[in-house]
DNA sequence: ACAGAGTTGACAACCGTTCTCAACTAGCCT
DNA sequence: AGGCTAGTTGAGAACGGTTGTCAACTCTGT
C-alpha cells in the first residue's frame, strides 16, 4: 500500500481543477469552473472537470451540494464540519457550526437503531441588507 | 376573495394524483407516482403530474426532497414540521422532530441579522435491517 | 526508447424535468 | 340546453446537467 493511491497521476489538468478550487470560497456548478479554467487559459475538457471533482468530493477534499433545482455544486472544503446559512434574495453565505446539531443527530439516529450517520443541513432566511 | 384560488379546477387527474399521495407513506419520485396511476387505470400523462405535483408543493400540501443524485422525490406533507431519518441503503425513512434544532436555527440567523427563516435537515444513515 | 496502464476530450447518449401547442373540459352566462 | 371562455391536458419535442464512449494521447517504470 503506498501513500497516494496506485496509478493516480497529477495532471495538468488535475492541477489546473485543484488550483481552480483554491481560488474562490464559495459553492459553484461543474461548469462554472469548467468556464473559469478556459477564460484563464488552462481549457480542461468538461468530462474531465466532471471526472476530477467526483474524485476530489470521493477523496473528502471537496464539499458537494445540491441547489434547490438539484445542480451540484462544488467547494472546496475546510477542515471542520460546518453548514451554511444563506440569503435566499442575494446569495451572501456564511458559514456556522453547531455542534449541538452533531450530537442530536446522532442520539436520534441512534435511538431509532441508525448507524454511520450523516447529514444535511442548510438555513435559508433574509440577509440584513435586503430585508 | 374566494376560499380556494379562483380558476383552479378540481380534474379528474388532480384528483388522481392526490388519491395516489394519499396511498403512500414514504417519498417517491413523478415518474414513479405517474406509473403507479397508470397501473391503478387511472392514466396521467407525465407533465400533468409534474404540474400537479408542483402546484401540491407550492400550496404546502406535499414535501419536496432532493435524492443525494439530485431527483426529486414527493410525499404528502404531514401537519407537523419535522425532518427525515433516511436509510441510504433501502430507503425506510422515520420522521423526527427537533423544536432543539427549531430554536438554534432560529438563535443562529438572528446573529447574524437573518429574518424570515426556514431549513432544510436530513439525516442519512443505515437503518437496524441494513447493517 | 518502449510498453502499457492511466488519462483526456469531443461528442453522443441519458435522464429527469419543462415547454409547446392543438385538442379538450369544466364552469358560467344567457 | 347551447355557447363562450379561461383553464387544463397530453404527446412529443426541447432542454440542461451529467455520464458514457472510445480513439488519441501522456506519464512512469523498465
Amino acid at each position: 500500500m503506498t501513500s497516494t493511491e496506485p496509478g493516480l497521476r497529477p495532471t495538468k489538468q488535475r492541477l489546473a481543477v485543484a488550483a481552480a478550487m483554491s481560488s474562490f470560497e464559495d459553492f459553484r456548478s461543474a461548469q462554472d469552473i469548467h468556464e473559469l479554467l478556459a477564460h484563464r487559459g488552462d481549457p480542461v475538457g468538461l468530462a474531465t472537470v466532471y471526472r476530477t471533482l467526483q474524485r476530489m468530493v470521493d477523496a473528502g477534499e471537496v464539499d458537494l451540494l445540491r441547489t434547490e433545482d438539484g445542480e451540484a455544486i462544488y467547494r472546496r472544503c475546510s477542515d471542520t464540519h460546518h453548514h451554511h446559512l444563506v440569503c435566499r434574495d442575494c446569495g451572501a453565505t456564511v458559514e456556522v457550526e453547531g455542534p449541538a446539531v452533531e450530537r442530536w443527530t446522532r442520539a436520534i439516529a441512534g435511538e431509532h437503531g441508525y448507524g454511520d450517520v450523516s447529514h444535511t443541513l442548510e438555513i435559508f432566511g433574509t440577509c440584513p441588507s435586503c430585508r
